[in-house]
DNA sequence: CCTCTCATGTAAGACGTTACATGATTCA
DNA sequence: TGAATCATGTAACGTCTTACATGAGAGG
C-alpha cells in the first residue's frame, strides 16, 4: 500500500498528472524505484475515490495527445498522508535479489562462470554507481531526505561493488593453478 | 521464478518435504528471505509436473500428522537447475523499503516524530545485526558463497545503522534549541 | 480438554509487470 | 509516410501474502 501514499506524497511536491508522475519517478528515483502506467492511473483514480485528491478540469493544454487529468492534494489527503506519514513501518528491509539468489547455489555450479557472472555484475554496479554519483550532484539543494536517500543509495552501491571484488578474489584464489587460462589477466590484478 | 529455482537448489543438499522446506530457509536465511506454504505447495507441485523433481513414496514417518512426501531432484532437474545458474540474472537491485518509502517525505512531517521513526529503526537493525552476527558464528563450515551472503547481510545492516544514526545526528542539529525538550537526552550522545 | 507441533493443501486478494489499444501532434 | 512523444487507460498474467480448512498425536 505504500505506492498509493507515495503518489500522494508526491502530489505535496506538485500538482501533477499521471504521465508526470512517472516522469518524476523515473528521474529522482529512478535508481531506487520502477512504477508503470498500470499502477499509476488505477492508484489516482483511487485516491479520488477516497476523496484524497481531487482532478482539475482536464486541461487541453499545450497541443498534443489527450487532454492532461492534473490532480491535486485535498485536504483530506494531507490529514492522512501525515498519519501515513509517521506510522511505523510494518516491515523492515529484504534483499532478495536475483543475482544473490543465484550466487548463493554456485557451489553447485562452475567456478569459472561463477566468476563471469560476479564480473558482470561489477560493470553494472560500476555503471549504476556513476549514475547516482552524477544524480546527487544534480540535486543537492533538496531537502536533506531527499539528499539522505541518495547518500544511502551510494554507500549501499559502493559497499556492494566493495563485496563483489573481495569475493571474486577469494574465488579465484580457489582455482587450481594449472587449470587457470582465460582467467589469468584479471587474476592478476 | 527465481523461487521455483531456489526449491530446487536446496533440494539439491537433502531430499525435503515442504514443511521442512520453509523451516530450512527460515532458519538459514530467514533475515533475507521470507516465505510461506502458499508458495511451497504451488511451486513443488509445479516442479513435479515438470519432472524436475521427484516423490518418494509418502511416508508416514515418525508419528504425528499426515505422511511427509519426500522430493529429490531429477537429473533433469540437476541439469536444469545449472542452466538457470549460469543466466545472468535480469533485474538489478531494488531498494524498496517501507521505511525508506515514508522517508522520503518526511519533509513534509514533523521532525521530532521522524527522529521517533528513525530511533525504531535503529532499535531494530541493531537486533537484527546481533542476530545476524550469530547465525554466521554457527555456520562457519558452509561452503564460501553461503558465507559471504552471511557476510554481505552483516555489511549491509551495520553500514545502515551508521546511515541512521548520521542522518539522525544531522536532522537533531536542524531543531532549534528552545523546542528540544523530550529528545534531550538522546540528543547528547 | 485444549493447545501446540507436524504436515498437507486451497482460495481470495493485494500487488506488480507486460503488453496492448487509442489517438493527436511533431519531426525527419 | 512513418516514427517518436505526449497522454490516457485496460486486461492478462505472475507473484506474494494472508487466512482458512483439515487432521493426527503429544503434552500440560
Amino acid at each position: 500500500m505504500s505506492l498509493k501514499y507515495s503518489i500522494l506524497g508526491l502530489l505535496h511536491y506538485e500538482d501533477m498528472h499521471g504521465y508526470r508522475i512517472k516522469e518524476h519517478i523515473e528521474k529522482n528515483f529512478g535508481h531506487m524505484w520502477s512504477i508503470n502506467f498500470g499502477q499509476i492511473y488505477p492508484n489516482l483514480k483511487k485516491l479520488e475515490q477516497e476523496g484524497l485528491v481531487s482532478m482539475g478540469e482536464a486541461v487541453q493544454n499545450g497541443q498534443k495527445g489527450p487532454p492532461k487529468k492534473l490532480y491535486s492534494v485535498t485536504p483530506k489527503g494531507k490529514q492522512e498522508f501525515l498519519t501515513w506519514l509517521e506510522q511505523s513501518p510494518e516491515k523492515s528491509m529484504l534483499l532478495r535479489d536475483p543475482f544473490l539468489m543465484r550466487f548463493v547455489f554456485f557451489g553447485f555450479g562452475d567456478t569459472k562462470i561463477a566468476i563471469g557472472l560476479i564480473d558482470e555484475q561489477i560493470a553494472a554496479y560500476e555503471d549504476q554507481l556513476h549514475h547516482r554519483q552524477q544524480n546527487k550532484k544534480r540535486w543537492q539543494s533538496k531537502d536533506i531526505f531527499v539528499n539522505q536517500v541518495a547518500e544511502l543509495g551510494i554507500e549501499m552501491n559502493s559497499m556492494f561493488l566493495t563485496w563483489l571484488k573481495s569475493t571474486r578474489k577469494k574465488l579465484v584464489e580457489t582455482i587450481p593453478m594449472d587449470t587457470m587460462n582465460e582467467m589469468d589477466k584479471e587474476a592478476s590484478e
